[in-house]
DNA sequence: TTCCGATTGTTTCCGTATGTTTCGGTGCCG
DNA sequence: CGGCACCGAAACATACGGAAACAATCGGAA
């Protein structure tokens, strides 16, 4: 659990975005921010955050228009903030696809627990009894083994945890950083490419391929990112 | 959806639960009702619900330490309903495992909404979501794969970027500014014409011709387009 | 302790992805 | 028609990732 959760929030008060951004990182959360939807948009998609926080009154787009856009493209999780605290505007933030509503003022603690309370269930989802299960791959956490289409893959434990890592994370882009860190612990911006490595290896033994990856996607130049489609179990 | 939503509300206000039960049906909604924790924690195993829904206020064991309980065994998604509306309660419940928190009295559209909300993420939690479709062609933002008419295309994942940059403005004029720029960073105005080439190698991948265009389109002197025609899903 | 095999890490070669230059073609203006 | 600005894409240059081969490290057994 080292790898820090990034933040992305579109505000245009720069002054309260600080201030979150020095709150945030007590709770080892990287608050990146943009002060409207361009630049907003812009980030998202380079910065691949894990959760999005949007004001609602903003110049230009405002956070509804934004929230829509959004989830055309993409299920990160989202919390709206707004001042106008009528029902209409909860609802309405609700029905778009948000995750939350946040009430401005609110108590920044609360902030941080709403968003924690979000990004456990984002990443727990489906995790149910220790088994990750994949169309094809079912990993057990408690057992740590992994079968690949019924059969079982001989993992050594470096290998099976890069597995967990990747597919607790699915669909998110990786760095060889972010893994490292989560891998041993503290960001150890080693120069070497074992991550390269371990990821060939392990490609190997789930059969997977470079070309067309059924679980392990190469992102040229940032990182990796599993692509197994989940499973909700019944 | 195979299966109707059931939801398990735990409140001892049994007029309310009639209420509540009625609202939700509309939604299509299943409201199961017990009137305290023993009952609850029964229809819990019994009925295996969606979601769980506390009062706080309850006789015996209060909505806490049901939360609590219930989170020893399970990951159900749980919201807390109370009448206590201070900070402290709302992070603690938060803290504890709860999912959300509605402070009575609230507006049942309001909690459905909010139900509905957290379910969707339950649910979906990666799995769709993330597909464009146009007609003879889907991009799988979350696979990171493109398919035209049919057929799997093999993309780089620069030329993937592109194609979803152009794709998620289809119809607006896209300069060679805006691509680079969300393309790397504000790094802007670079002497260079990768972004031709890029579109270039692109086109050739998808089939696309300059002449009459399929899915990029040039536009003299501004940039680019993207004029696939989008599909509305079901 | 020392040996042996399994695991993990590094070096290195090489193919592929990306970026730049350049040349030739095309739309736009008069 | 002629000049110019702009675009397409081939050819070239560089950066990055895949994986074989080699090296170091760890863990258990004699």
């Amino acid at each position: 659990m080292s790898r820090m959760t990034k933040i992305l929030i579109i505000d245009d008060d720069r002054k309260h975005n600080e201030l979150l951004q020095a709150y945030f990182k007590r709770f080892g959360i990287n608050l990146i921010a943009a002060l409207e939807s361009e630049s907003g948009m812009r980030l998202l998609h380079r910065e691949d955050p894990d959760l999005l926080l949007l004001d609602v009154m903003l110049p230009g787009k405002d956070g509804f228009e934004i929230c829509r856009e959004v989830r055309k493209t993409s299920n990160i999780p989202i919390v709206m903030l707004t001042a106008r605290g009528d029902v209409i505007d909860r609802v309405s933030g609700l029905e778009l696809g948000a995750d939350d509503y946040i009430p401005k003022p609110f108590e920044p603690r609360e902030l941080v627990a709403r968003v924690q309370a979000i990004l456990r269930r984002a990443e727990s989802a489906g995790a149910v009894g220790g088994v990750l299960e994949f169309e094809g791959m079912t990993i057990d956490t408690e057992k740590r083994n992994v079968h690949v289409d019924g059969k079982l893959v001989d993992l050594t434990s470096m290998e099976f945890e890069l597995l967990l890592i990747l597919a607790r994370r699915h669909g998110k882009k990786m760095s060889r950083d972010d893994i490292l860190s989560e891998l041993r612990g503290i960001n150890a911006a080693i120069l070497t490419r074992s991550v390269d490595i371990m990821v060939s290896r392990l490609r190997n033994k789930l059969g997977d391929s470079v070309k067309p990856p059924r679980f392990i996607q190469t992102i040229w130049g940032r990182g990796y990112s599993f692509v197994g489609v989940p499973v909700a179990d019944a």
